[in-house]
DNA sequence: AGTTGGCTTTGATCGAAATCAAATGCGGCA
DNA sequence: TGCCGCATTTGATTTCGATCAAAGCCAACT
């Protein structure tokens, strides 16, 4: 288990910014009260590993605030990321003890935890907990759908102007700020990262952004901070219908 | 909707093929009951597809018997795989009303059917229902992560070997006949449906499994019938660590 | 100011898989 | 028997992204 620190001021559920989409989304006040009685949080510092695939789990935990990757190695080292996790995203799975990928901090990221074995518990009791999660892992799963037709069929530029995309419409949906004009947001990930989100090399990630940048589809500000002029124009690059559910 | 049979017989639920393994696994004999009365059978021919991409959903299933195919298609043709549905699987998702993905019968197949409705107020009051399926979302998403390392990483030939233990291992499991010698079994995949799954073109799948065939990792009989004489050989060639939980 | 080290870009070349094309095998059917 | 349709194999060539290599950029630290 990797260097954390226990974090010593308590959150208020009803403060939480990710209230109403984690786990506890569905949870009426007095679940919530359980739930809060065996919380805790933790903080870990940008770059560090929480979980390394094969670690016992012995909790299980929100992403409050950051971003996180999942990733899995092969023995020669090859990496392919295969989850993303951002705030109010569920970490670990009841009923497991073993971890079976790398959690990785890629910002400053805090969680909200609980032990495995009072979660599991408050599961069999807290219906409301089961379904929220249910409900969860679904849109995972669909995802992981989307991200599997990335991998396996679509070009490099169109990989890249897929993830830039779906970085766009997170921020969005977290932000709420769908002023029609230009969108702006940073790259949360460094350039291999993104390589090992695409499975692509680092340098191919490179000149692909180069060149999205060359045909006008973006601007870079410095290397993380992006402008899409016009986001229709970046959407016909990833080779998807046309808007499916724009901000859905 | 695809044009299919109504199955005439209802077949006993204690008599099920899948009555331990799909998502009633966990009812009781109650609980079997009600859901024994809104279950009706579908069959479809091999080749058939059961339901299209943005098709209205108003029932979701178990497959009984026989192998079906998720598909994902991208305007200009090019398809990928992202779900083969085995015996016990379930397809459809309470709370969703349009299909996502395309289902297509690759063998002979028969589906043991609820009424999306129904189905759905049935769950709210049988947690059971519920437990399991998120159990059986859980272990879809562990599988779609690996695949994603096959589609994002993987060589052809690493691809190809893989496909080959994956079938392997749930024939063997199917069939329980873990006799620790040679492995035979079928491809229950055309080679482009192969392709499909495995993010390549037809030809290079047929020029891979040539060349294990070549290198002695596979023998064939006809097209589809495969026999490895030493399964450990057939796993050093997936690019996977050493035995990760044979038969688990 | 100068050095260090991490991240990124760019260039040159290589190679694995795609693409284009033709042939083979095989079961069904007239 | 011979023809048709389909799945599959095999061959020739091309291409996209990987690999190998070098240089640029920038913030942090001395």
């Amino acid at each position: 288990m990797a260097v954390q620190e226990t974090h010593p001021l308590q959150l208020e559920c009803g403060n939480c910014p990710i209230r109403h989409r984690a786990v506890c989304a569905r949870c009426e006040t007095d679940e919530l009260e359980l739930l809060n009685g065996i919380k805790y949080y933790r903080t870990y510092e940008a770059g560090q590993t929480l979980i390394w695939s094969g670690d016992q789990m012995d909790f299980v935990a929100s992403v409050v605030e950051g971003i996180a990757t999942l990733t899995q190695t092969m023995e020669d080292g090859r990496t392919q990321m295969v989850g993303l996790l951002l705030p109010s995203d569920f970490v670990g799975r009841p009923g497991r003890d073993h971890a079976p990928y790398d959690v990785t901090a890629t910002t400053q990221v805090t969680m909200c935890c609980f032990r495995k074995k009072p979660f599991e518990e408050l599961m069999q009791k807290t219906p409301h907990i089961g379904q929220r999660l249910l409900e969860m892992t679904l849109d995972e799963l669909d995802a992981a759908r989307e991200w599997m037709l990335l991998l396996g069929r679509k070009t490099a530029r169109e990989k890249i102007a897929s993830l830039l995309t779906i970085i766009a419409r997170r921020d969005a949906s977290l932000k709420l700020n769908a002023s029609s004009g230009q969108i702006v947001f940073d790259l949360p990930l460094t350039r291999e990262a993104m390589a090992d989100y695409l499975g692509l090399t680092l340098e191919t990630v490179s000149r692909q952004i180069s060149a999205l940048k060359k045909g006008g589809v973006i601007q870079l500000e410095g290397k993380r901070h992006v402008v899409v002029p016009d986001f229709e124009r970046l959407l016909e690059e990833t080779g998807d219908d046309a808007d499916g559910g724009m901000f859905g």
